[in-house]
DNA sequence: AGCACGCCGACT
DNA sequence: GTCGGCGTGCTC
């Protein structure tokens, strides 16, 4: 090949064979625009935007995915060639355009983003297979010949599927080796199967559960949106135990029939168990689940069938978002008001909004159910973004339960002891009528402070701004921040004084405690996170209280939703103002939310339900919306509270936290970026103030808060602010659009 | 995210 | 004298 010929006829030649594609790679890349790297296409190679590919980058070669052309301003001399296209389906159009919305809104490198919607490394191997076993043609003519053993094993096999070596060992009462000896001789030969997928098939066509008149209307409006074929956004809202769930499954149920794939997000897995069931009972197979403690097989095996559309339903924590769904047709968020949705570390989104976003560009209809719905939803009702469906009744009639308050100033609790004498009497008379009763107190351990008893010295951790909380059920200190853990120490470590140590404040060990020497008789039960360790043990406590083994629950936030306890009729919550302290946005309205459903454990059977709120504030609007019932007219004020004075939703927030080792250096960084603060129109921004939890895992923290009208984007201003300052080292600039946690 | 390069403390 | 700690910077 000469030259000449390249010159004579370059358009001719070279387009094909230069044709490059522009990258994006599942890295937090940020230096070049949007962090899409170009790579030559060669020739043999036909490339289409969506597709996966694997490219050299630096000495490693990575899967990625086409994302644009190349756009050629990259010497030719650095461009790699992509080294081959994946056989596996493309990632869909939709998902691509969700990466990049989320990316700018959320501010995050976009292959940050692309990260959670690949989020499995080996998803690209082909399918392992399984190795099972069946009779060979020889062995069936000489099966006389065989000892017992080889013909238990034949016997095992006979006109039954083949089965893997365990299996068959087991049913034919051999060892593995006999097995192994037959596969040598060729008594047996194996059979590769796919994989069983840990999900079935849904089956949209089985009757439903036959549901109330205001269950079927809702259902109706859910299952005409779905047919619609376009974007709608439909709050759900209804109390607890008024049927939501069988409410979707309906919609679910149309989303099926029109052959499309739905998603269920949750707010933790932790509810999961009980759910599964009703989605089983209601579908006859179990969804495809997405959540964080997957193994590395179930979550390839998942992500593949969702990317084939082989995943019909998939129910899961917000990542499910993220995955490569060719044809969703629905999105259900459940529990819409849990603060669970907002993913705090990596890429910081809140799942609710972006499952709208999500919605919205695939054209598909977004419900979101809750029995105590956040502001900004109902907001979006009142404004006529979203529709709303009531669901007003309780499902078989049960009595709403009565609330009291119980002023803790009038009516004290004695000494070193947390129940009041009105909750003690409501306690006493609901065990003696042998009922079940729940004291809550969101707080775990046994104290929230230790401190010297001689010289006052408070157990701090070593890494954070917080006290360590001692736990009696481990026998140990833990920060509940970053997971520091260590024993009591023998003596106080600022006087060296052996006089031991004086626990400050209750926490659910040190109720359970007291609960256990005023009802010495009763059989109680402490449900926090420490006791209550996984699924498994979750289901065998809740049947123990079910069953009516346990007469008195003590528990932490774990027991306030999902559950339903009909012998339950009296709840107690020990500590009502507890979640009030601490300057949060959402502390009122978290507090309603939270109280409300433990509230709700109470009488859900046929006997009447009490909840006593014990609060050193009564006339607060939070305890009295909470003692009348009424949810409208708090959250009407809520709602005037935040508009006055701009805050979400009336409002848009953004967060800017500085963060570093050095204290030092995070307060220059932070006088640097006061410093260059934008001036605009619409836009006020404050600080930089010590966040909250000044020192968290030995990172000092400073935070700005950029607080914009509501037709003022926070991130337009952020990036006039920032650009080129975006820091990932120590310190580091760290961006949190709409943040919820305010630590 | 890896993996290199690069500049200061305790080991064969 | 080297091995190795992890800070900073680059990867089409």
């Amino acid at each position: 090949m000469s030259d000449d010929t390249v010159i004579a006829e370059p358009l001719m030649t070279e387009p094909a064979v230069d044709r490059r594609v522009g990258v994006l790679l599942p890295l937090p890349l940020g230096g070049t625009p949007g962090g899409i790297y170009d790579y030559r296409c060669p020739a043999h190679l036909q490339l289409q935007p969506g597709d996966f590919v694997e490219v050299p980058l630096g000495k490693r070669s990575l899967i990625g995915v086409v994302w644009q052309e190349g756009n050629g301003d990259i010497a030719a001399n650095r461009v790699k060639d992509v080294i081959a296209r994946l056989d596996v389906p493309p990632m869909p159009e939709v998902t691509r355009r969700f990466v990049d919305w989320v990316s700018s809104y959320c501010m995050a490198a976009p292959g940050a983003v692309l990260r959670m919607a690949m989020s499995v490394a080996d998803a690209f191997q082909p399918p392992r297979s399984l190795t099972t076993w069946r009779c060979s043609e020889a062995a069936m003519s000489s099966a006389e010949k065989l000892s017992p053993q080889r013909q238990r094993v034949l016997a095992a096999l006979r006109e039954r599927p083949p089965m893997q070596s365990t299996e068959l060992a087991k049913e034919a009462a051999v060892s593995v080796s006999v097995i192994r000896q037959m596969a040598e001789r060729g008594l047996i030969e194996s059979v590769a199967m796919p994989l069983p997928l840990p999900f079935g098939e849904p089956d949209q066509a089985r009757q439903g559960p036959l549901l109330s008149p205001e269950q079927q209307y809702a259902a109706d409006r859910l299952c005409e949106a779905v047919r619609a074929d376009s974007y709608s956004a439909t709050l759900l809202d209804g109390v607890t135990g008024s049927g939501k769930t069988e409410v979707y499954f309906e919609a679910i149920a149309a989303c099926l029939a029109q052959g499309k794939q739905a998603l269920v997000l949750l707010p933790e897995i932790a509810l999961g168990a009980q759910w599964l069931r009703r989605f089983e009972a209601r579908f006859g197979a179990l969804p495809a689940q997405w959540h964080s403690e997957l193994t590395g097989l179930e979550r390839r095996l998942t992500w593949r069938a969702v990317l084939y559309g082989k995943a019909k339903v998939v129910v899961g924590a917000r990542s499910a978002l993220f995955l490569p769904y060719p044809d969703l047709g629905l999105i259900i968020v459940d529990e819409e008001h849990e603060a669970a949705f907002k993913q705090e570390d990596g890429v910081i989104y809140q799942a609710r909004d972006m499952a709208v976003v999500r919605a919205h560009l695939g054209q598909i209809p977004v419900a979101l159910a809750s029995a105590t719905p956040s502001l900004e939803s109902l907001t979006n009702v009142e404004s006529g973004k979203y529709r709303a469906l009531h669901l007003p009744d309780r499902h078989g009639g049960a009595q709403l339960p009565s609330m009291h308050l119980v002023d803790l100033r009038r009516d004290k609790p004695p000494r070193s002891s947390w129940l009041s004498p009105t909750l003690l009497a409501a306690l006493e008379q609901t065990l003696a009528a042998g009922e079940q009763a729940l004291l809550f107190l969101n707080r775990r351990g046994y104290a929230p402070l230790t401190l010297c008893r001689d010289c006052g010295h408070r157990l701090q951790c070593p890494h954070c701004t917080a006290w360590l909380v001692e736990h009696r059920f481990h026998q140990r200190l833990q920060c509940h921040h970053c997971g520091f853990s260590t024993q009591m120490p023998s003596s106080c470590a600022n006087c060296g004084s052996t006089g031991g140590f004086a626990a400050c404040g209750p926490g659910v060990e040190r109720l359970a405690e007291e609960a256990a020497m005023r009802f010495p008789e009763t059989r109680r039960l402490v449900l926090t996170s420490d006791t209550v360790t996984g699924p498994a043990k979750a289901a065998e406590l809740v049947r123990a209280i079910q069953d009516r083994e346990i007469d008195l629950i003590i528990g932490t936030q774990i027991i306030a939703k999902g559950h339903h306890f009909p012998d339950l009729t009296l709840v107690g919550v020990v500590d009502a103002d507890l979640g009030l302290n601490g300057g949060d946005l959402r502390a009122a309205e978290r507090t309603f939310q939270l109280l409300h459903q433990v509230a709700g454990r109470a009488g859900r059977g046929s006997k009447p339900g009490q909840v006593y709120l014990q609060t050193y504030d009564p006339d607060r609007p939070v305890m009295q919306a909470l003692a009348s019932g009424d949810r409208e007219g708090f959250l009407a004020a809520e709602a005037d509270d935040r508009a006055m004075v701009g805050m979400p939703p009336f409002g848009r927030l953004a967060a800017v936290i500085v963060a570093g080792s050095q204290e030092a250096a995070v307060d220059d960084l932070c006088r640097d970026l006061a410093r260059s603060m934008p001036q605009m129109e619409g836009v006020s921004i404050l600080g930089p103030a010590p966040a909250p939890l000044a020192v968290l895992r030995g990172r000092h923290r400073r935070r700005f808060l950029v607080k914009c009208r509501r037709d003022v984007a926070p991130q337009a201003v952020l990036r006039r602010w920032l650009d080129g300052k975006g820091r990932k080292g120590d310190p580091a600039i760290q961006i949190d659009i709409d943040p919820y946690s305010f630590m």
